[in-house]
DNA sequence: TATGCGTGGCG
DNA sequence: TCGCCAAGCAT
C-alpha cells in the first residue's frame, strides 16, 4: 500500500489529531503499575526490561507480585546476572513460559558482561539479548529510552486493526499493520513522546478496547474508528478458530518403604516445563491412557486425576499412588532425573502449576 | 511460515 | 462451563 502525494497533508493532520488524543487521553487514564516511573520522569530500564520479559502473553496481574518479589531480591541487574540459576527458576515457578526465566538470567548476565552492567540503548544490541525479540526490543527503546521504535503489541494491534477496520485475518495482518502504524509511532515530529505513547496506545488497548469488551463512549479516537462506525469493532482484528488435542497421562507418587520421602524429578533441559521441578509422569504427548492403561491397571484410580490445560493441549492427569519397587519395574525409572525429598520439605518446594494442582489433592 | 511454550481470568 | 486471550520469543 502506497500513500499518494495528494493525501499526504490530510494524512499528516489525521496523524497529530490521533497522536493528540491518545496523549491526551493517557494524561487522566494512565494506570499506576509497579515498573512504570511518573509520567515525564523516565523508567529505570532495569525496570522496564524486566516487566516486558514477564508481560510477554501474561496479564498485569498475574505479573505484579512476580515482579515485586525480583526486583526486592535483586535489585539491580548484576545482582540477577550473579544469582544462582536455580534460585531464578523457582521465582519464576507458577508464572510460565519458563525459557523466559532462562533467558532472562542469561540477558542479565550478557547485560553485565558485554555492556557493563546497562541495558543497551541500540536496536541492535537489544536484538542480541537472550529473550528479546523485535516486540521487546521496541518496547525498551521507546519507554525506557524514550526513542521513537516500532513497538506493537496486541493491545496497539487492536486499537489500530479496529481505528483502521482491518479485515485481514492475523498473522498475515501483521505486515499491513506494521505499515500502518510506522507514520504514527516512528516519526520524531509525529511521536514527540515516545514513551508515554505506546503506553498509553496499550493501556487504552488493556482497559478501553479491549478484545471481548468495548467501550467506546469512553474511547477518545471513537468518532473516528472505522470498525466502530461500521459496527463490528468487537469482531477484529479477525483470528482464525483452532482446536487442541486432548491428551491424558499418568502422575506417579512414589514413596519411599518409611513413607517419609517422595520421589520428585527434575525434568529436561527442553520442552514441555523445562528444568522445572515435578512428580514423574507418563509421556504428556502419548495420547489417550486407554491406549496403554493395560500396564498401569492395578495402581490406576481413575477417580483422582487433575484437569490442566496448556497452549496447545489439554491434560488429564491422572494421579498413581506407588511403592519405590514398584515404580522402579517400570520404564520410567531409568530414564529420569530424580531425587528424593522429605514429605516435609513437599509443601515449600516450587512447582510449576500442573504439579501444585497434583499436590493439592494428595 | 508454523509450531511449541503456562497460566489465570473473563464473557 | 469453556474457549479465548495476555506487553512474544525461539526454532
Amino acid at each position: 500500500m502506497k500513500t499518494s502525494h495528494a493525501n499526504s497533508i490530510s494524512d499528516s493532520q489525521e496523524i497529530v489529531q490521533f497522536n493528540d488524543s491518545i496523549l491526551e487521553w493517557y494524561d487522566k487514564n494512565a494506570r499506576i503499575l509497579p515498573w512504570r516511573a511518573r509520567q515525564g520522569v523516565a523508567a529505570k530500564p532495569y525496570h522496564v526490561w524486566l516487566s516486558e520479559i514477564m508481560l510477554q502473553q501474561t496479564t498485569v496481574t498475574a505479573v505484579k507480585p512476580y515482579f515485586e518479589k525480583f526486583i526486592r531480591r535483586w535489585p539491580e541487574i548484576a545482582d540477577l546476572a550473579k544469582a544462582e540459576s536455580v534460585d531464578v527458576m523457582d521465582m519464576w515457578a507458577g508464572l510460565g513460559y519458563y525459557s523466559r526465566a532462562r533467558n532472562l538470567h542469561k540477558c542479565a548476565q550478557q547485560i553485565v558482561e558485554k555492556y557493563d552492567g546497562d541495558v543497551p540503548r541500540e536496536e541492535k544490541a537489544l536484538l542480541g539479548l537472550a529473550g528479546v525479540g523485535p516486540y521487546t526490543a521496541g518496547a525498551i527503546g521507546s519507554i525506557a529510552f524514550n526513542q521513537p521504535r516500532l513497538t506493537i503489541d496486541g493491545n496497539i494491534e487492536r486499537v489500530f486493526a479496529r481505528y483502521h477496520n482491518v479485515q485481514t485475518y492475523m498473522p498475515e495482518a501483521k505486515k499491513e499493520l506494521s505499515a500502518l502504524i510506522k507514520p504514527y509511532m516512528c516519526d520524531e515530529q509525529m511521536n514527540p513522546q515516545p514513551s508515554d505513547y505506546v503506553q498509553a496506545l496499550m493501556d487504552l488497548g488493556a482497559t478501553v478496547c479491549q478484545p471481548k469488551k468495548v467501550q467506546c463512549g469512553l474511547c477518545p479516537l471513537s468518532t473516528k474508528c472505522a470498525a466502530r462506525i461500521a459496527g463490528h469493532a468487537l469482531e477484529l482484528p479477525r483470528k482464525k478458530p483452532k482446536s487442541v488435542p486432548q491428551r491424558e497421562a499418568i502422575c506417579f507418587i512414589v514413596s519411599d518403604d518409611n513413607n517419609a520421602r517422595i520421589l520428585i524429578e527434575r525434568r529436561p533441559d527442553k520442552g514441555l516445563l523445562a528444568q522445572m521441578s515435578g512428580f514423574p509422569t507418563t509421556s504428556l504427548y502419548a495420547g489417550e491412557v486407554h491406549d496403554w492403561a493395560d500396564a498401569y491397571t492395578d495402581i490406576l484410580d481413575s477417580h483422582r486425576f487433575v484437569d490442566h490445560v496448556f497452549t496447545h493441549f489439554k491434560l488429564k492427569l491422572y494421579v498413581a499412588k506407588v511403592s519405590a519397587e514398584y515404580f522402579n519395574g517400570t520404564s520410567l525409572s531409568a530414564s529420569i532425573d530424580s531425587n528424593w525429598v522429605d514429605y516435609d520439605q513437599l509443601d515449600s518446594l516450587k512447582l510449576p502449576t500442573l504439579f501444585s494442582k497434583v499436590r493439592s489433592i494428595l
